[in-house]
RNA sequence: GGCGCCGUGGCCAAGUGGCUAAGGCAUCGGAUUGCAAAUCCGACAUCGGCGGUUCGAAUCCGCCCGGCGCCUCCA
């Protein structure tokens, strides 16, 4: 029997950290961070089993994990992350059957989908990606150590686990063997006990197999996740994590196999994230408001639990439609252990926040001349720390910056600091207000001056958000296209125009019109910009330039009219006078 | 039946013993703008209910009501 973990780890530790706290599910409640070796951090988080495309599920744990190596890495830690890849087991060997291929094949199609899902939410920071085929030799050792010592039966070609040699069995889900009304899934009349759980499965015919001391066989569940802990990490490592519903059975049986065969401790943290519901209607849950409207629409989408026999797909589909960046966002504005209520709508709900940010970083650069993005900041948490007593601005910073290492020091509580992270840009947009930063005609030195302190502020937002790895590059632009930008142009240079000589009800006329597109113009004291636009937004824009050209023309004012088209000609666009009204085409 | 989680303003959501209960969305005022947009300022909750512990509770304990998860594959 191995020595409690939970209470009296045998293994040497480092120095706590002296503010980061992390709360554990064994011992259920937050304790110091301290590694196994000093400095150093080994991460284990239970990755897919690879027998279908990725749901969004599958990408709570990635992203928040990805947040706390970056956190770590941020605090100095050396951090070495390791995802695995489940890609032996009975659905894909059910899958490959149905698709008359291979059980690699089948697996390699959904790993490329999942890399290419965590790609696009920003996951970038996973050091090794161990897959159970390729660590077979360390599972079957595994196997075979603990039948010596014991822990483990063979049993018609099986192995089991024996779940009554452990005492500490249970500890982690918090059950005992004998609360366990479960019939173990079948095979019982192999098992000594229904509670005993296959370490390694027999082979029927014609499915795939590894020879092994007890005939030819695979894997169990469990098994892989142990022996690829082991081989990268080692036998006691610092944070194993997972989504909640692996507490029981999956990791509580880790634990067992891991802890029995080493007889020490397996992780120091268990970090378990919380799990996805879905809702077709959310933002209405509980909602007593607006219950009886839209009555006649008895449709009611089934709700509940995410997983992929509950259905839930079409994760790149939704990259398409969200992009990356707006569902990281709203994935960590949550605290990683609670429960999230997903639907696009509170994705949609969420990214109009992130337009302020956005809004934010064109300030910077209109400031500045520079993009946000090539901004140089601080990478490490001591790096980044400010001088107290600087200007006034920069108190200001410090301490924003201040509560938000204080609230990721809380269990890694993103939820408040991208709170912290709103508050950072209004004081940095009112310090741009204040100082009229956007103002011409200032003097060059007097204003370098201000803005110093401004680009040292925006240094701390890009280092902290840096540490939740968002706002790494720009999100793709939306835009319809080269000509709207083009015809767009020529809006706007006609309604300067019109501006300048006060011609209000043409200019606002032009707004209106684009009312509809959802473009809207911002005058700025460097010119107008414009952001928004839909699909139909370049038929609806030349449209509105018709009409403008025919009230010019029914006003006797040709010399517009004629500005119109000439000017629409020269980017391409053609028009013609019928009797109907005036079409328009493209030049071919 | 066993184990566990949650209930904070119209919606989302931090906070889990002590300054005026973060922040986002929405809404309403104001500054600014030719009008807008953006930005800034301000307004907007006593924390599901009841009882208890405490000098002091959204935060701890008990009961109740209402959601949900795991105990079978699941991130």
């Amino acid at each position: 029997m191995p020595t409690s973990t939970a209470t009296n780890p045998t293994t040497a530790t480092a120095a706590a950290h002296p503010t980061l706290r992390i709360y554990n599910t064994l011992t259920k409640k937050k304790s110091p961070f301290e590694t196994v070796l000093p400095g150093k951090v080994g991460i284990y988080l239970c990755g897919p089993t690879v027998y279908a495309e990725a749901h969004i599920g599958h990408m709570v744990g990635p992203v928040i994990f990805d947040c706390i190596k970056r956190y770590l890495t941020y605090n100095a830690y050396e951090v070495n992350w390791v995802v695995n890849i489940t890609d032996v087991d009975d659905k894909l060997i059910q899958k490959a059957n149905e698709r008359g291929m291979t059980m690699l094949e089948v697996a390699e199609e959904n790993i490329a989908d999942y890399k290419q899902n965590l790609a696009a939410l920003g996951v970038d920071q996973i050091d090794h990606f161990p897959r159970a085929t390729e660590c077979m030799g360390e599972i079957i050792r595994l196997v075979e150590s603990l039948v010596e010592q014991g822990f483990a039966y063979a049993s018609e070609g099986d192995v089991y686990f024996d779940v009554g040699k452990d005492r500490e069995y249970g500890k982690l889900s918090n059950r005992t063997v004998e609360a366990m009304q479960g019939e173990g899934g079948g095979m019982v009349e192999r098992k000594k006990s229904a509670a005993d759980f296959a370490l390694w499965k027999s082979a029927k015919p014609d499915e795939p197999s590894w020879e092994s001391p007890w005939g030819n066989g695979r894997p169990g569940w469990h098994i892989e996740c142990s022996a690829m802990a082991k081989k990268i990490l080692g036998e006691t490592f610092d944070i194993h994590g997972g989504g909640l519903d692996l507490v029981f059975p999956h990791h509580e049986n880790e634990i067992a196999q891991s802890e029995c065969c080493h007889a020490k401790p397996m992780v120091k943290y268990w970090a378990h994230n919380g799990l996805l519901r879905k809702d077709a209607a959310a933002g209405k849950i509980g909602g007593r408001g607006d219950a009886a409207s839209a009555a006649g629409d008895s449709v009611t989408e089934d709700s509940g639990k995410m997983s992929r026999s509950a259905g839930a797909g079409g994760l790149g589909d939704l990259i398409a439609a969200q992009g990356g960046e707006r569902i990281r966002f709203f994935l960590l504005r949550t605290h990683y252990r609670s429960t999230v209520l997903f639907s696009e709508p509170a994705i949609e709900e969420a990214a109009i926040g992130l337009e302020t940010f956005y809004r934010f970083f064109k300030r910077y650069e209109r400031v500045t001349g520079s993009s946000f993005y090539e901004l140089d900041a601080p990478a490490t948490r001591e790096g980044g720390e400010m001088e107290p007593g600087a200007a006034d601005l920069l108190a200001q910073v410090a301490q924003l910056r201040k509560k938000f290492l204080t609230v990721m020091d809380d269990d890694f509580n993103t939820g408040g600091a991208i709170g912290e992270l709103f508050e950072l840009v209004r004081t940095l947009n009112k310090y741009c207000d204040d100082a009229q930063l956007e103002v011409t005609g200032e003097m060059p030195g007097q204003l370098s001056e201000k803005v110093e302190p401004f680009v040292r502020g925006v240094q701390a937002l890009k280092e902290l958000s840096s540490t939740l790895g968002i706002f790494q590059q720009a999100p793709a632009e939306a835009g319809g296209g080269e000509l709207l930008g083009q015809v767009m142009q020529l809006v706007i240079d006609l309604r300067a125009e019109a501006r300048a000589t006060k011609n209000f009800a043409t200019a606002d006329a032009v707004r209106d019109g684009l009312a509809p597109t959802g473009i809207v113009l911002e005058d700025r004291a460097g010119g107008t910009e414009w952001t928004g636009g839909d699909e139909n937004a370049l038929d609806v824009v030349i449209k509105m330039l018709i009409d403008l050209r025919q009230t010019a023309r029914e006003g006797k004012d040709f010399a517009t009219s004629d500005a119109v088209r000439d000017r629409l000609q020269a980017i391409g666009v053609t028009l013609e006078d019928r009797a109907g009204g005036t079409e328009w085409s493209i030049m071919g």
